[in-house]
Formats: C-alpha cells, sequence, structure tokens
DNA sequence: TTTATTTACGAAACCGTTTTCGTAAATAAT
DNA sequence: ATTATTTACGAAAACGGTTTCGTAAATAAA
C-alpha cells in the first residue's frame, strides 16, 4: 500500500541505506552477492526511488522545461516529439509549460524555473514578448536556456530557427511568379521575429520584383479567432483586393479558407494562398495547400540535443551553438 | 548568480528558517510587520522556494501525469489544454508523459510514478494495452488514476469518455441513409475500448438495417503509416468494394482521401467517408469531412476536475464518478 | 499583584536520497 | 609475524524546505 523508501528496504535486508544507494548507482565498494540480494528484494517490493530526494540532494531536477505558446500547433507538437525523444535517451523529463501567448504567464513560468524545478529550458517565446529581462534573469541565474523557432534575438544563447527570412521571401516571390501583384500578409506579432523576419523576406521579394508594398494588406492577427476571421474578411472585400496571401501561422489556414469561401473568392482562381503549416491534411485540403513546412521535429531533437550539450559540460558556450534549420516550399493547388 | 535559499533568506534578515517558511505560508504565528519585511526583501532577492524540498518534506509533488500515446493529434492536445487549465487553477503542474502507443513504455511510464513523482494520474492507454496489472499496481499503492478516452474496463476507477457505441452507430447509420450499403470500418485495436465499442455501434447499426458484416471490410490499422495506406487501397480495390467508410481515429483520414485520389475514386460519389476527428481543418478539406467530433477539452477539463476531488478528499470513491459526454456527428461533404 | 492567555518567534526533527569519511575484516606485501 | 593495502560496508551530514513544539515577552483576567 505505502510506498516503501531505501529505509524500508534496508531494514528488510539488514543493510544500512547507504548500501542501498550505492547498488542503485552500480558503486565499486560493493560486492557483486550483495549487488544481486538488494536488486532482488528492490524488484520483489516494487521498490522505486524517489526523485525528489534525489533532486535534492543532487541538486539537479533531470527534468527540462519546455516553454510554448500552445501544444494545440502541429509545429510544436511535432517539435515536442523531437524534444521527447532525446530527453528520454539522456533518462530526462519533459515538463511542458504553455504561454497561451501571454506575455504575464510566460514570466511566471520562467520565475517559477528560478527554483531549480528544471536543469534547463528549451523555449518559444509568446507573441506578446518584446523585451528579454525574465530570460536574461533567468540565464544569468545559471540555468542554460536556448530558444528554437520563435526566439529573442537580444538574448546571448543559442537559437535554432529555420530561415524565416528565406521562406518569406520565397512563399512570396512563388506567388509573383503565379502571377499575383497584390499580395497579403498575415502576421502575428510586430515584436516576434519570426513574424518580423517573414515580413522583411515578404517586402524584400516585393521591391525585388518591383511591386509596391501596401499596409492595408499587411495584419497582425490575434488569439481572437473572430477579430482575425473580420480581418482578414475586410481585406478580401477592398475594391482592390489582393490576389495573393501570405499566411504566416499555421492557424490562420482555416479563417482565409472560410472567409474566401463566404465572399465566393476561389482559390487559386481569385485568390492564391500560400501558408506556414505542418498540417498533416494540407495535401487533401480543397484546395491543396501550398505551404511552408518547417523541419518541426527535427528542430526540436536539435535544439535539445544542445542543450543537453550544455548539461554535460559546465561552462558550455552556448552562444556559438545557433543554427538555421531550412524549411521547404510545397507547392500545391491553392497557388497554381 | 547562484539561486539563493531560505537559509539565505533567513541570515540576511536575521530571523529563523521557521518564520521565513511562516510567512510564505501565511501562518497567522508571524506578525504582519514580519510579513512584509520578509516579502519585500525575498521579491527583492529573487527568491523562489524549491519545488523539490517542499514535495520532499510535504510528501506530495503538485504535479499530475497526464499519460497518452500522442501529443500530435487534435483530440490529445485540446484534451490537455483542459488538463492545464484546471490544473492551473489549483496550483499544480502537469507532466506529460507519451507511451507512442507502445504498452513497454506505458508500464515504464507508470512504474516511475510509484517513485511519487506525481500525486494523480490522467490516462489514455495504449493502442498495445490488453490487460491492467501495471494500472491496478499503481492503484492500490495509492494513487488516484482516472482514464479519459481510452480506458481499460476491468479497472475499478473513474472513467471519462465519450459515447463510443452511440457514435459507431450514428456514424454508420449515417452512411446507411445515405445510401451505402457496403461499409468498413477502420479501427485500431483489438483490446481498445474505443475502437471495440465503436466496431460494436458500427456491427449493431449493420444488424438494424439488415446489412451483412464483411469481415474483409473490417481492418485495425497500426502505427506505420505505409502499412495502413496499403490495407486501405487494398480495401479500396476489391471489386465489390464498400461505398462507405468509418474510420475511427483521426489520423486515418489523410490515408483515406490519399488512396481514394490515387483510385481515382471521389468522395463522396464513389465512397462517402466519415471520420473521428477534432481537426480544425475537417469544414475545407476537399471535400469538406463529415466527422464525429469528441469533446476533448471538455472532456480533459473534466478527468482533471474529478482527479482533484479525489486529491482534496481522502478516500474518495472514483468508481462513482464515470462520466459520458456526447460526441457530434457533423455532416458535411465528404458524406453527401 | 498574581496568574492565565495570547503573540511572535526559534530550535530541531523530518522528508528520502546521496556522498563523504571512517573502519573492521580480509588479503597482500615485506 | 608484522605492516600495508584492499574490500565491503555503515554512520552521519548534507540538500532546502515544513512542521511541531517550546518559550520568552506582552497582554488580559482575576
Amino acid at each position: 500500500m505505502k510506498n516503501i523508501n531505501i529505509k524500508a528496504l534496508a531494514c528488510e535486508l539488514n543493510l544500512s541505506v547507504s548500501t542501498i544507494s550505492k547498488v542503485f548507482h552500480d558503486s565499486y565498494e560493493i560486492s557483486d552477492h550483495t549487488k544481486q540480494r538488494v536488486l532482488e528484494t528492490a524488484a520483489r517490493l516494487n521498490y522505486v526511488p524517489n526523485p525528489y530526494a534525489s533532486s535534492l540532494r543532487g541538486r539537479k531536477s533531470k527534468n527540462i522545461g519546455v516553454v510554448i505558446p500552445e501544444v494545440a500547433d502541429s509545429f510544436f507538437s511535432l517539435a515536442i516529439n523531437g524534444i521527447e525523444s532525446v530527453a528520454k535517451e539522456k533518462g530526462y523529463h519533459v515538463l511542458i509549460c504553455l504561454t497561451h501567448e501571454s506575455f504575464e504567464n510566460e514570466k511566471n513560468i520562467l520565475k517559477e524555473f528560478q527554483g531549480g524545478r528544471v536543469d534547463g529550458v528549451l523555449m518559444s517565446v509568446s507573441r506578446e514578448t518584446s523585451h528579454s529581462d525574465h530570460i536574461n534573469d533567468l540565464i544569468s541565474n545559471g540555468l542554460p536556456l536556448i530558444f528554437f523557432d520563435r526566439v529573442c534575438e537580444d538574448v546571448q544563447t543559442a537559437k535554432i530557427t529555420t530561415d524565416d527570412f528565406e521562406s518569406g521571401y520565397n512563399a512570396t516571390e512563388h506567388l509573383i511568379l503565379q502571377g499575383c501583384s497584390k499580395i497579403a500578409f498575415l502576421g502575428i506579432s510586430k515584436s516576434l521575429s519570426i513574424s518580423g523576419k517573414r515580413l522583411e523576406g515578404y517586402l524584400n521579394a516585393l521591391a525585388d520584383y518591383e511591386l509596391k508594398a501596401d499596409k492595408k494588406n499587411i495584419i497582425l492577427c490575434t488569439n481572437d479567432a473572430k477579430h482575425n476571421y473580420t480581418a482578414i474578411k475586410k481585406i478580401l472585400q477592398q475594391k482592390n483586393k489582393p490576389t495573393g496571401i501570405v499566411a504566416s501561422v499555421e492557424k490562420l489556414t482555416t479563417p482565409v479558407y472560410k472567409v474566401c469561401e463566404m465572399l465566393k473568392l476561389k482559390i487559386p482562381k481569385d485568390v492564391k494562398v500560400v501558408c506556414f503549416s505542418n498540417l498533416d491534411t494540407a495535401a487533401i485540403l480543397n484546395p491543396s495547400l501550398t505551404t511552408i513546412t518547417q523541419p518541426a521535429f527535427e528542430m526540436g531533437k536539435t535544439a535539445a540535443t544542445i542543450l543537453f550539450k550544455a548539461l554535460e559540460k559546465t561552462n558550455f558556450n552556448l552562444t556559438g551553438e545557433s543554427l538555421v534549420i531550412p524549411s521547404a516550399l510545397v507547392v500545391r493547388n491553392s497557388s497554381s
């Protein structure tokens, strides 16, 4: 019934707790005969060491924290799989903390981490995050923290990103080459680096092809689905409306398609669409969706791998470990 | 640089550690004046209590474990949101553990929980799980465990499910009423209760409408995407092939659509499709997908709420708390 | 004034491990 | 036979909190 602990095990075996502990760490100090005896009764009594006692004594938690905006997003859920695959191999647990795109939540989560709950952090900042004091606090406290996907430019640490500028450029150029001259850009945040870089890519592509950017066609979407729907609708109801859309985030696919349907705009005839998305169903949408597909699993895996390098060596310099893994433009029927 | 602990705080303030601790628990033993003083310098020095030390002494972790097969699945990611919403309110953390549909993984995770890592467990069993010794071990050890969605029938505890039998029945009946006389069923596991109940519903609907069930049209899909694709293809290549498909799991949507495309079968003209799915994009698929949509968020939230009831009262009888929350059949173009 | 009670704090045990250090007994070296 | 070394284990001090219990001082009651 009650959890058995190392002391109870020691009693049962007429050994000291230190001997038991050493057995589980395969210490050379303990004879093979004793090791066997301990292991056997431990298995019989179903002894499992208390991780918090170990954490306390060893001053490490064997947990890594993953701070992300949402889990109901295919990029992040795939990235989690990547992270988990390496954490498991290292005997670590993954504590997933959701900010729900709120800066306040993000701050509170990192604050909690100061207490030693995790040994390292992988993070994708919230949409609202525009400064990084809370992050620098954590890092200067000695916790290794690595960004993936959504980074804070001004924090000195490893950043695993994809080529956001190029992706924004490629998506836009693709639409231009398909004959679009007015192209809308749906971003998610002024401050967010990925949104900014994708926007820059978009703007550069327009400039390179001597197309004029129109502020009315660049909008920022929010957490409020209704608001996004209305904003997209407004863009597509202008008399001089865009004939192409670059949506910089997966969540916007559905509202874009819905608005087009309701306004009786045909994709791709009337409007061509490219969306940053990792959705499995992109290929079977109506019409199938041209996407910028990010290497989600790989980004998570890479970020975690680098984090463990930092956990294994002390004074490991993370700044030099940044990596850019390219995304792929997958052309489908929504743009051609 | 280094983490400040309660002793350092006590030193700084010329107080004892017990006093500091009591301040953080708002003990009546401490004067308001002292409380203020402590709170102020705690904030100034950025003191955050070590959760593991508290866990150790208090013999509770303030963590709940969520054991699920995958996170890259809209049902589970929505359920996580539901769980997290109530955990956060209660000041708990959520430890998400993925089985990847492996029984071995599931057993290891529950074994680890014996060590006291979590105070309670919410669980959706893996596809491979066919017996429940590992679960009963945990429960008889005193850990409250609640199932959601995928349950073990023979474990005595609360089970938050949806009306799988009715949903299977409704999906099948719907196809029958749309004129299908041969209907295939794509399951995921022989042992899994949800798969079994949905299958039963399917079989009962066939029987009620005096249609013969054909074993060749009932298949079990696996973790291997290629295998599933081939199996679905085989079904749709029979000369007496089905004109309707009930897919009992979200992941099968894409292969069904892909196979139909490659075999030049039109949905819904040649084959009508209903899928158990919570995908946001169901409405914009080609054609839009008729779904059985589960109350994912609500199921997670309900399961967590009941778990906390058990955590708050001792000797709370979970068996009586089972709940069935109905799913909805959302008819779209893939079936009409 | 004397006694009872309340207020406000501190000392110390405890939670379950890990780890250092000490040491008998066994073995090896001289 | 004596000394040195190795082997195999135990005692006890951490780790950072929480909680019980004890107690001086302040206040209230008699």
